[in-house]
DNA sequence: AAAATTATTCTACATTTGTAGAGTAAATTC
DNA sequence: GAATTTACTCTACAAATGTAGAATAATTTT
């Protein structure tokens, strides 16, 4: 089951505060902010949907996400990868490397990261 | 507006055929192949939402894409890099490089890549 | 303690998505 | 030329999504 995009818009919000109550996530949302009924129902999907969970205090819940950004934001990219790149990794890495406009400092600093890389797997 | 997910997978045939008629569309499906009409909705909402138009032959239409794979794909990444990575395209590449499991051999070729990309900057 | 506020659940409803039958008009086959 | 097939449009309908009011129960304020 997969998130749906108002869902992921409340996710984002969950990730960054690591835990939050309703109303600290409401408080998040830019103005106009939702109806807390809304995000109860959002709440409550994505409970279903075993993407968060909470901790009752008193009468109140903390929320907290049982998937870790990083986990999610992979699999969206390996998504994309597979659909368009017929799941080659390196070939998108190639697009993107072309297509994206990163500056002459950031392909400098990649280039970087690329050879630290490939120290530590000849290691 | 944005592709659904069966409009998506529609699409990709679509751009791999170039252009197809409905037919041709369907025949692509593995089975259990999906009606006529389920195809014909998909393409009129495609239709609705820009992102394929035909050209009419007799009686049947020939559809082609009217928005390319490239520019659909780069749009997605972009749309995922804003959501996870604020916007900056330097900071994907990074967790990209550390995250997806590219060869020795793989990751070679990309700091190739970056090299040139650095030089033709340069230029 | 009555009034107001809060937190959550239940219900609701419009829109979008996934999927396809029924109908119709043209083209092909018998 | 009657029967069948083809290509497409119209209509339909269940499930998912986006959004929120009404109801209820607990809590705080006056």
């Amino acid at each position: 089951m997969q998130l749906s995009n108002s869902e992921e818009q409340l996710m984002q919000i969950l990730w960054k505060k690591e835990k939050a109550f309703m109303k600290e996530l409401i408080a998040a949302y830019p103005d106009p902010k939702p109806a807390t009924t809304t995000i109860a129902t959002l709440l409550k999907r994505m409970q279903d949907k075993n993407f968060v969970d909470y901790v009752q205090y008193g009468r109140s819940r903390e929320y907290f996400p049982l998937v870790r950004k990083k986990d999610y934001f992979s699999k969206q990219v390996n998504g994309l990868i597979k659909n368009f790149f017929n799941d080659s990794a390196s070939q998108f890495a190639s697009f993107f490397t072309k297509e994206s406009n990163l500056s002459q400092d950031e392909l400098e600093d990649l280039r970087q990261l690329i050879e630290e890389q490939i120290k530590r797997k000849k290691a």
